[in-house]
DNA sequence: TCCATATATATCGTAATACGACATTGTGAA
DNA sequence: TTCACAATGTCGTATTACGATATATATGGA
């Protein structure tokens, strides 16, 4: 503690302006983003599987979509329940262990995944100097 | 567009990884966020709120909420009303604008948003490595 | 001045989704 | 084999943002 004061941090309020600011920014990204997701009907949390299970090093499952998205595996099932419903993402019992289920993203997904992300590189360049401020 | 092809936007696998990687690192900042918050028992919009309250230049209305947290001007009534109720906000009709309810923080709210705000300030410090890359 | 229109806030019913509690099936080690 | 745990799934519930709508106030022109 720099300050000498362990509790009292000596905000002032244009430290919660800047805070603030920041805030604004990231928020200004994220509605973008799930503006963007709905525009081609998705909801941003589909985007957000849609990623991680694209990124996803090795075989994306419903346990790793539940790690990446910070949401308990129930929940991840729900969701990812919802994206086969809808004909994003295949479900395959894994070979060597049949608890496990394996996503891959379809054809429509991928082609989703490729607009989406290439409109956030783009956004992000636009924000990137806003938000490392 | 710089690829030659307005469409195709070349994104390899490892693209998505490192995209896929930033927005992670973005969760876990707003879990951490909402995590604090709710240690003090606030919901994450209540807490973001309080902070574009202090935040604000001038004096915030409920307009100005809306505003600053992209939602609704309806929403942000409901939200407010939530924030008088739990003590956390003071609402005063404005002189001037009879329309507007102008904010501020109770000292119990304006305690509460120093500890987080702390708290954020120092967690914003170990993420930004992480984010800016 | 008076009115039409716009603005700021508020209310109510609805929809979406994450969660807790619980269930089911499969795995692996003792 | 048997048992504790892991991975996924189901169901009811709570929270909250929204659309539609309402009310009060403000403001600019006729």
């Amino acid at each position: 503690m720099s300050d000498g004061d362990g509790h009292a941090a000596a905000l002032s309020s244009d430290d919660y302006t800047a805070i603030s600011a920041f805030r604004f920014e990231l928020r200004k990204f994220l509605a973008f983003s799930e503006a963007a997701a709905a525009r081609v009907g998705l909801p941003s949390q589909q985007h957000q599987a849609l990623l991680t299970i694209a990124g996803h090093v090795g075989i994306a499952t419903v346990g790793s979509v539940a790690e990446q998205l910070l949401i308990a595996p129930h929940t991840a099932a729900e969701l990812i329940t919802r994206m086969a419903d809808a004909g994003l993402v295949s479900k395959t019992a894994s070979a060597r262990d049949r608890r496990r289920v394996e996503l891959s993203l379809t054809p429509k997904a991928a082609s989703l995944l490729q607009q989406l992300t290439t409109a956030h590189v783009a956004e992000l360049r636009t924000l990137e100097p806003a938000l490392t401020t």
